[in-house]
DNA sequence: GAAATAGTGTCTCTTAGACACTATTTC
DNA sequence: GAAATAGTGTCTAAGAGACACTATTTC
């Protein structure tokens, strides 16, 4: 889901992305921090620059360029900006300013290709886990089901996670065991060339 | 290889990557069109964003973002800046300002990622070539070599070209076929999770 | 014929996905 | 025992890489 905040009142576009005027002397990344915390008055689990936007269609503000980030936050955080804030499904999104538009489809294709090449889900889950956990949040990130087993073999295959010897049993059915985020090794991961369309 | 241009006689760096200011109610990818065109003299086969950089570290001109583009053109290409110019190999480069450096990185990081995902090699051949032509050009851009049958196999499988009736016979050796860029459709391209270290 | 380059056939190994199974819990 | 969830074994298909081969040219 993305939060949106309300634009002022009488702009056309009700709902816009949150967003902060860069000032002199700090950098991007404190700025993008400061604006992640402040909207949804925790830390974020990540926050990752996707790229600059300057087309002709300008930012509600009036900046001629905009620097899209994504700030990744689990289910349960609260939103504690001053004023309006609200969640909206990513497929149910109401009218956003045209470059904003942009911007978050542009952040949404980006976290996708980057979840296969850094640890980004494990950002959103607590130090132990189980597996049945890290498997909904990928599914969850890259919009669409995963098979368990290759899921689990693939994981293994990587050497990511490690298991504990604690369980956790969830309401009725076996109890799943609790693994750590703990990277043991460089795989010699060199893929040929794949041709994307 | 790389093109730099030397930068001002008192800087402690002598070279720099070539830049631009923007311009107020110019966009980002004109500015860099042209940014590309006047030091080039001629217009890259392909002009793409990377992203912004605005740490702590400045631009040589006081700026205080940096926005990172990627440009490529063919061997042949002269450059035409007024001013000295020239190109050097990535693995040998001169000293560059600090974010520079940083900006470098990501620029040929992101090329390396991005060609998995879109037909960026054939902009840079003509509109017929042969395969060992395109073989090299992804063995420059990805920086290691490939293997020949099985890079075929993969471009077979990925319907991106077809051969023409013409074949080319260059000095010795037996003439190879050549083929064309026409995409046919999409692959239902659907693959597992990479977890990427 | 030798050297050089283009292009292919076959084998092995890895891995994604399907399917079906076993294991352990609550009700 | 039924239902629910966790976890695994095996098969198939696709594809990457190794290897060796054939094909066609120039010298």
């Amino acid at each position: 889901m993305v939060l949106l905040v309300r634009g002022p009142a009488q702009s056309r576009e009700k709902w816009q992305l949150p967003w902060r005027s860069l000032r002199p002397d700090e950098t991007l990344d404190d700025e993008a921090a400061k604006l992640a915390r402040k909207t949804l008055d925790t830390t974020p689990a990540l926050i990752e620059q996707i790229r600059a936007f300057g087309d002709g269609r300008r930012h509600p503000s009036g900046s001629e360029l905009s620097v899209a980030f994504l700030a990744l936050v689990d289910g349960d955080t609260g939103a504690g900006f001053e004023g309006d804030a609200t969640w909206f499904a990513t497929d149910d999104l109401p009218s956003l300013p045209p470059r904003q538009r942009g911007m978050l489809e542009a952040v949404l294709t980006s976290l996708r290709m980057r979840l296969d090449h850094g640890p980004i889900a494990f950002h959103l889950l607590p130090p132990t886990f189980t597996l049945t956990q890290l498997q909904e949040i990928y599914e969850l990130l890259l919009g669409r089901r995963l098979h368990k087993a290759s899921f689990r073999r693939s994981l293994h295959a990587a050497w990511l996670v490690e298991p504990t010897d604690e369980w956790r049993s969830e309401g009725r059915g076996r109890p799943a065991q609790l693994f750590r985020y703990a990277p043991k090794k460089r795989r010699g991961g060199r893929r040929g060339v794949r041709f994307g369309n």
